[in-house]
DNA sequence: TATTAAATAAAAATAATTATCATTTAGGGG
DNA sequence: CCCCTAAATGATAATTATTTTTATTTAATA
């Protein structure tokens, strides 16, 4: 696994305190978290940290293909350092964001895809609904 | 096909003109337009409408199944008056948003939800890409 | 037609994001 | 290692989309 550093100065990118937690950040969490909660996790060990730098870092690293943005109908958009095209299951009832990976459904897409007059650059499939977690704990409750 | 107060009416919603409206462009319209669109749109025949009263009837129509908003990672939500969930193309150059209908897509994602521990209710999918005018037009200019 | 609860328009408030700008800092050259 | 400078940061203001508030108007129904 790449140091963080080196992978933003790779990208052209001077490296920064802030730069490196946000990026980190990102790498170690499965919570699709948006700017807000990124910079809430950070502020214990970054307290200087401004959400501004949060967003314009955030920025950056989209247009470097560092990270992906991500919405899925809330007030504010998540973000994922998993920048590969994948589908997203999203829980009406807990909120929670999860990876849903399916070769299966990729390859699919990539044929579908061929018969149309568009070129696909990125699909992004969004399955709402309730997760296992929440079904159970309502069939308890009933 | 149903008149548009009568549809109002079955959904316990007063009739009234800029309801109608709203619903009768949405109906009208394959853009999917924000309320913002809506709003202009609108003005012309309804110059004393509010963007706030567009908001709030966009709203109500949400809850009762009349639209979908749909959010393309644009700044704004988009509207769309076919509520059933279905997917969607967004091209990543002159920003058009179509429908996309494919059968044989929407029984793939059925027998791949049924695997999930997940309750699917609906599934967004939205392929961002080059839709065929803009990429002939790139074409000619290169 | 009179009543009244609900809807509207206008304006203020809020939330998310972006822009501005003075200060600080990363990183290359000496 | 220290200096220099362009770039990054933090603080704050501005912007944009949306929601809330409230006084006024209106649809529905008796
Ligand atoms: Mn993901
Ligand atoms: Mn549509
Ligand atoms: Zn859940
Ligand atoms: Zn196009």
């Amino acid at each position: 696994m790449k140091a963080t550093a080196q992978i933003l100065k790779e990208k052209g990118l001077k490296v920064t305190p802030q730069r490196i937690a946000v990026y980190n950040m990102l790498l170690n969490t499965t919570e699709h978290p948006n700017a807000e909660t990124i910079y809430k996790a950070l502020e214990p060990t970054n307290p200087t940290m401004s959400l501004a730098t949060v967003y314009k870092t955030l920025d950056y690293f989209k247009q470097l293909g560092l990270v992906q943005e991500l919405n899925v109908g809330e007030g504010s958009s998540r973000y994922d350092a998993v920048v590969k095209c994948h589908p997203h299951t999203v829980c009406i009832q807990c909120g929670k964001v999860r990876d849903l990976y399916l070769e299966e459904l990729t390859e699919i897409h990539k044929k579908i895809a061929e018969e149309l007059d568009f070129e696909v650059r990125c699909e992004q499939l969004i399955l709402y609904g309730i997760c296992g977690k929440c079904r159970r704990e309502n069939n308890e409750n009933s």
